[in-house]
DNA sequence: GCCAACGTTGGC
DNA sequence: GCCAACGTTGGC
């Protein structure tokens, strides 16, 4: 069991639309960063917890919880030249890009922004407050989590 | 294999 | 909308 934080622009695709699909489920598509892509393929798990972080937005920070419940499997937009995430250097014997589903679990009372988040010496470690740091997946720490569902 | 140029992310 | 930081690309 494992913990992870995901990245999202609300206005692209926030917690809200999430809680609104079909069982709401969603595959994580669209990431096209190998560090995350490694994540998703290799470590992230059925049944481990995901914080949804609103990104690039009036205020960014930690809006809510999801599940993955589906490992990492191809991206199928990748193969799809409709779509804006299409790679036409990936090849389907061997695909360059993966995706897990998320589930919807609960959205916070309030959103944890990121200002609160950097003030907090005991998440001083999380790449997310680190300056400079893209990273739209990363990996929390069982403290950093208890920590995180603590401030709501 | 180096590295400059370019594109993207994302806070502010 | 600006721009710093970073990842990727491609020429050599």
């Amino acid at each position: 069991m494992n913990y992870w934080l995901m990245k999202s622009e609300p206005d692209v695709f926030g917690i809200e639309h999430l809680q609104q699909r079909p069982n709401q489920t969603e595959p994580w598509d669209g990431v096209r960063n190998y560090q995350a892509r490694n994540m998703m393929r290799d470590q992230m798990q059925e049944g481990d917890l995901a914080f949804f972080y609103h990104s690039n937005c009036k205020v960014p920070g930690i809006v809510g919880v999801m599940e993955i419940v589906r490992a990492g499997y191809p991206d199928p937009t990748q193969f799809d030249p409709e779509t804006k995430y299409y790679d036409p250097k990936s090849n389907p014997d061997k695909p360059r890009w993966y995706l897990v589903d998320v589930k919807f679990k609960q959205t916070f009372k309030r959103t944890i922004s990121l200002t609160e988040l950097k003030e907090h010496p005991e998440l001083e470690d999380m790449p997310l407050v680190r300056k400079g740091n893209r990273l739209s997946i990363m990996p929390v720490t069982a403290e950093q989590w208890a920590f995180i569902v603590g401030l709501e």
